[in-house]
DNA sequence: GCAAAAGTGTTTTTTCTACACCCATGG
DNA sequence: CCATGGGTGTAGAAAAAACACTTTTGC
């Protein structure tokens, strides 16, 4: 681990400490929402912030997330990805505690039943101010987010079983703040197999207009078409 | 940090260490080659693995990673990023130690000098075994280092200041074991504005063959042409 | 019938791709 | 003059973008 002889005492690198720490996104009336928890414990009394919790250590990151995630909705079997660390020397007033930023995706259907004066959903757009560096999280992990939307089908996640497509439009105009052409997308999607038309309709659903068809998210991977060719997409 | 207060005293989470761990990538003689430090303390010496140092509970990993690489080639300021931290409980046999990944990029010529019995290139397809879970960190690495190649202007940092287009092409074709249409890709990077021709030739460079023209990467953004657009590559 | 949202179709433009062909150099 | 790698041009295919038009609903 190191290139020269460790001159101090081996005990003296055991001295930090991790956490675990959430930003778990829905998608509920036409908007994007992230979950927030209001902090009890520790100096960080009584503000709001992302969904945390530390890690024992002898305990797994990954079984850190899934206790989090079960301690907050009931589940831990939803889409959820380890970002990064944030490790700033003082992001934490109580010692050396770097944390491990996940973010989750799930459809507001499977998590409408919470109900818990701690937690809040709120638009992720212009959030409040958190605690800690949770709004510097927060922003990383909205980047990863974005991205994560044009690679892979993460969409879907956001989404109940049944769906329309202009539901999907609305999040990435959401996301990208910028207007979709319909008819294109639609083109676009249909061709790319993610999807299948239910034939069944959303009626009732608006007050007027047309009534939309339903879809259904295709998860085998051999429907869909996918680029294998080095393909240059250079951005920022 | 946690939503049920702390039962257990605070202390008993405070008992981690962090490493920083290097993934530094260059190319010499058409070959991408990786650094491999020989491990000489803790109780893995005298095998190779990743150059890596372990973080005193008081530093900041950008500092850990930038002496890091301040006692491997003598400069820091280099491109490098941060991958990911590998956290599993048992990858290291002192205790908990999580690390974090970097990976960094950087042309031979800023490190020919460097000649230690304790670090050697060697091609970055199929390393030796390495030590601790370095194989596996150099797996991940990789597939990031090619996500780069395709979405950022990263093979420059690999090239020296004045460079010939096939360079490029042979880096991509390494990279992803695909042969690449050599017309096409020279009007898809010049219409790129990335590179600007010298005017001069690299003549005596090769045996045989046309000299092939010199180029120099442009770093300012706004003569290139980028995507704004949403635009879907749904890929894996 | 009108407005609004959904869905279809067509045309134009741009971007890939696959090559054929010419150029400069060493031997 | 030939083999080899470098550089230019063009034609066809495919993908993306723009947008007109039709359909279905509530009021």
């Amino acid at each position: 681990m190191t290139k020269k002889p460790i001159t101090k005492n081996i005990d003296h690198f055991f001295r930090g400490a991790f956490s675990v720490d959430i930003v778990l996104i829905t998608f509920h009336n036409q908007s994007l929402k992230l979950l927030l928890q209001k902090k009890k414990d520790l100096p960080i009394k009584e503000e709001w912030g992302l969904p945390g919790n530390l890690i024992d250590p002898n305990e797994d990151t990954n079984s850190a997330i899934d206790n989090l995630l079960l301690s907050l909705i009931g589940r831990n079997d939803i889409y959820k990805k380890q970002l990064r660390t944030f490790s700033e020397l003082n992001r934490h007033p109580l010692g050396r505690i770097i944390t491990f930023a996940y973010y989750g995706l799930i459809a507001f259907e499977e998590v409408k039943h919470i109900n818990s004066p701690d937690l809040k959903w709120i638009p992720i757009k212009n959030p409040p101010s958190l605690s800690l560096d949770h709004n510097h999280i927060l922003k990383e992990v909205f980047k990863r987010f974005q991205k994560g939307l044009l690679r892979h089908p993460n969409v879907f996640h956001l989404l109940p079983q049944k769906f329309i497509l202009s539901d999907i439009i609305s999040i990435y105009e959401q996301s990208f703040n910028q207007k979709m052409d319909l008819p294109n997308f639609r083109k676009l999607i249909l061709k790319s197999g993610l999807v299948e038309p239910l034939g069944e309709n959303n009626k009732g659903d608006k007050s007027f207009g047309r009534p939309a068809e339903l879809f259904r998210y295709v998860k085998s991977e051999d429907k869909r078409k996918l680029k294998d060719k080095i393909n240059f997409r250079f951005y920022a």
